[in-house]
RNA sequence: GCGCGCUUAGCUCAGUUGGUUAGAGCGUCUGUUUUACACACAGAAGGCCGGGGGUUCGAACCCCUCAGCGCGCACCA
């Protein structure tokens, strides 16, 4: 019998030994690439294996969620490390503009603060001092989990390498056409004050109704509305031109029917896009507040007439009945109006469309204003001339992207077809400011000299601020902000030096090799980065896509604040170990399913940890002696070939449980209750013991790593020994 | 409306290209303090793999169909 170390006498410890081991892996270098390279531990030109991490929001601290991807991630790169892949995972966080701004909106709000009152410049001084402090403790928390990130390498997406890429990337797209302002009617959210685009946009079924009516007795078509409050707004009523009822009337127009206070002015037109069936077959038109109705208005060059405001309440357009009412109050004062004058013909309760903001769930309100927009439609010389719409399907369908699991591709695809331009211009402060730039509205003519002044730039699109060539007015900069998307979409590039084309990071580990968010960012993040990517580099920014699912509580409820269902991962780690927290998120978990978490299946990979540790004591207590048994050898050569094939097929949820079942129920139970009493299995004993630990280093890397740095006493990191492959 | 997914043990879920007696965790029951581990061990009960039809030597897995549940997208006013 052998001396055993004290400490393995009593059960395995994770909270003095966790912390511990860290801080041993930091101080190596290992999670550098440049580190391993320089001490002969990976080649400069070998394979590569690269995962930027998905950026957590700087709103808040990571949740039990964060914990699942960075698990998944983690693995993949110590098993690619093992492997002796040049290996990087860069760290980074997410200035999340809306999300952030919203947040500390309503700190300030609770102090008795207003933000207009204490101006741009000292609320985003706020916002970044409250970003700097969440961002500390996500770091600490990510360090927790065992993540091996390069932190050498940390980004932000609102630092200022990434301002340079972001200003970078609109001024190419602006001079190639891709970027355009103009007036449409967008996504307004009264409550956060900004435009939203239509990905964050959430739609919701509510009970309404459905009015029919005419605008006047003598009006000859009753058209029908959910919303009666916009029709103030009609300058036309669409009708499908071979309906045989309105035919005659097409292209008449009917002149001041006095309408809820109001006089209006209406066309008849038609349109084949009109349903003949719905309602009464003729809808009125409304361009101002309807992005289909502005479209039609733009097809059939009608008259627009603003009746809504920023603050969802009737402008003064709107007549002396309603004009500054809430839109609420104005439609019972309409519904009202036609009943008294025997117009409203029909009142039906159907299911109508809620649209409200992602993040402030204020109740959208389509208005025409001036935005920036991503054209996606426009062909593009440089690039074969081909679309970004283009751009985004292609490498997906030629499956030089992979997207796991398969059947998102659908999804994917279904996603571009029916995508519009792309709002990008945002009424807030936080975030990327729009790199356009106006003259001062008057000039200022140069030593006194008038006759340069004439070719002054109105506005200029730049990197950096410009200087007028013919006065001495200055440019002031646009006042919007981007929408928090566009430099997310730079992810995995602008974090590796981009716009620098020779940037040595940039040349290595571009393209990245998977990327690892949940499914509910497909479109936001992932297809916006495959834009970002294929239009500014001619390039994919991954080979794969492993999307994950959502991680809901034990009754399947999303975690959220207002729920109050919060797990703290942090807790957790301390009462089961992180390893323990790991095994839980990585067993049984498919790709781009949800899952429900349960504490008890942490609390079974604790104990599962704990069964490490005492195989470890008995083995330890085995003079290594007698010939390697092969049959044994054999067997689990072909564990190391199954959990090998996983790993590559990034199937580490079967690896992960299949080392469980072996090293538990055959390992343990099985061929060591074997060897008791027989002589000659001390060999093989070992040999299994520390070619398990390998397999099992990127699941659970801590106990591993203890055991083997500081109980078998190897000279070299765990971290960095190489994959046992046969 | 268009699209996607799910339905497997009491509960939560795996099941890789179709291939022997369908797996795991938790829970339940019976026994065991056997010097690696009671944070353990030995064993047991529990499944017409949602219903029906088809392809196949063979189906939880492929095809069709029905039902229930969930999700995404959408310019039915």
């Amino acid at each position: 019998m052998n001396e055993l170390p004290e400490k393995l006498l009593k059960p395995y410890n994770p909270k003095e030994t966790e912390g511990r081991i860290y801080k041993i892996w930091e101080e190596s270098g290992f999670f550098n690439p440049d580190v391993c390279v320089k001490k002969g531990i990976t080649k400069a030109d070998g394979e590569k294996f690269v995962i930027v991490l998905p950026p957590p929001n700087a709103t808040g601290v990571l949740h039990l969620g964060h914990t699942l991807e960075d698990s998944m991630q983690d693995t993949l790169i110590r098993y690619a490390r093992m492997q002796g892949k040049l290996t990087l995972w860069l760290p980074g966080t997410d200035h999340a503009a809306i999300a952030t701004d919203a947040k500390v909106t309503k700190i300030l709000e609770k102090e008795g603060l207003k933000k207009k009152d204490i101006g741009r410049e000292k609320f985003l001084e706020r916002v970044d001092e409250f970003v700097e402090n969440s961002r500390e403790i996500i770091v600490s928390q990510l360090r927790k989990m065992g993540a091996s990130l390069d932190w050498s390498r940390e980004a932000f997406t609102l630092d200022s390498a990434r301002s340079l890429a972001v200003r970078t990337a609109f001024k190419k797209m602006y001079d190639d056409g891709l970027i355009y302002r103009g007036i449409k009617v967008i996504n307004w959210d009264p409550k956060g004050q900004t435009t939203v685009s239509d990905d964050e946009v959430v739609h919701k079924l509510e009970k309404g109704k459905l009015y029919t009516f005419r605008y006047s007795k003598d009006f000859p078509i009753p058209i029908a509305t959910t919303r009666p409050e916009t029709k103030i707004g009609d300058t036309a009523v669409a009708v499908n031109p071979k309906d045989e009822r309105y035919k005659k009337f097409i292209n008449k127009t009917y002149k001041n029917i006095e309408f809820a206070g109001t006089v209006l002015d209406i066309k008849i037109i038609d349109d084949e896009s009109i349903d003949m069936e719905f309602g009464t077959g003729a809808v009125g038109i409304t361009p101002a507040h309807s992005m289909t109705d502005f479209e039609l208005g733009n097809k059939h060059k009608l008259l627009s007439i603003t009746v809504i405001n920023e603050f969802a309440k009737m402008t003064d357009n709107a007549g002396y009945l309603v004009a500054g009412k809430k839109t609420t109050e104005a439609r019972e004062i309409i519904v009202n109006w036609l009943k008294e004058n025997n117009l409203l013909e029909a009142t039906k309760e159907i299911d109508i469309n809620l649209s409200t903001a992602e993040r402030t769930g204020g109740i959208i309100e389509p208005l025409p204003k001036l935005q920036w927009f991503v054209d996606v439609n426009k062909k593009i010389p440089d690039r074969g001339n081909k679309s970004l719409k283009e751009l985004m399907l292609e490498p997906v369908r030629k499956e030089e992207i992979k997207i796991i699991p398969n059947h998102f591709e659908k999804v994917y695809f279904n996603w571009i077809e029916n995508l519009r331009d792309w709002c990008i211009s945002r009424q807030i402060w936080y975030g990327h400011r729009i790199p356009v730039w106006y003259h001062e509205p008057i000039c200022i003519p140069k030593g006194g000299k008038e006759e340069q002044v004439s070719k002054c730039v109105e506005m200029i699109v730049s990197i950096e601020k410009p200087v007028c060539e013919y006065c001495d007015a200055k440019y002031m900069q646009d006042e919007d902000t981007l929408d928090t998307w566009f430099s997310s979409g730079l992810w995995t590039f602008s974090t590796l030096g981009w716009p620098d084309l020779n940037a040595s990071d940039l040349k290595r580990f571009h393209p990245t090799s998977i990327i690892n968010p949940g499914y509910e960012i497909l479109f936001f993040w992932v297809a916006r980065m495959i834009l970002m990517s294929q239009y500014l580099l001619g390039d994919i920014p991954f080979k794969t896509i492993y999307l994950h699912g959502i991680l809901r509580d034990a009754k399947g409820q999303k975690f959220s604040k207002s729920l109050g269902n919060g797990v703290d991962p942090i807790e957790v780690i301390n009462e089961y170990g992180a390893d323990a927290l790991r095994m839980a998120m990585i067993v049984g978990i498919g790709p781009g399913a949800d899952s429900k978490f349960d504490i008890q299946k942490v609390k079974a990979y604790k104990l599962f940890a704990n069964k490490i540790w005492n195989i470890t004591r008995y083995v330890l207590s085995v003079e290594r002696a007698g010939e390697l048994k092969k049959e044994l050898v054999n067997e689990f050569n072909s564990l190391i070939k199954d959990v090998t094939s996983d790993m590559e097929n990034f199937r580490f949820y079967l690896a992960a449980e299949k080392l469980y079942a072996y090293v538990w129920r055959r390992f343990a139970d099985e061929i060591i209750e074997e060897s008791k009493g027989n002589t000659g299995y001390g060999t093989t004993l070992h040999y299994i013991l520390e070619n398990s630990l390998k397999l099992l280093h990127p699941f659970m890397p801590f106990i591993t790593e203890e055991i083997w740095s500081t109980l078998l006493k190897n000279e070299n990191l765990l971290m960095v020994e190489k994959w046992p492959n046969v």
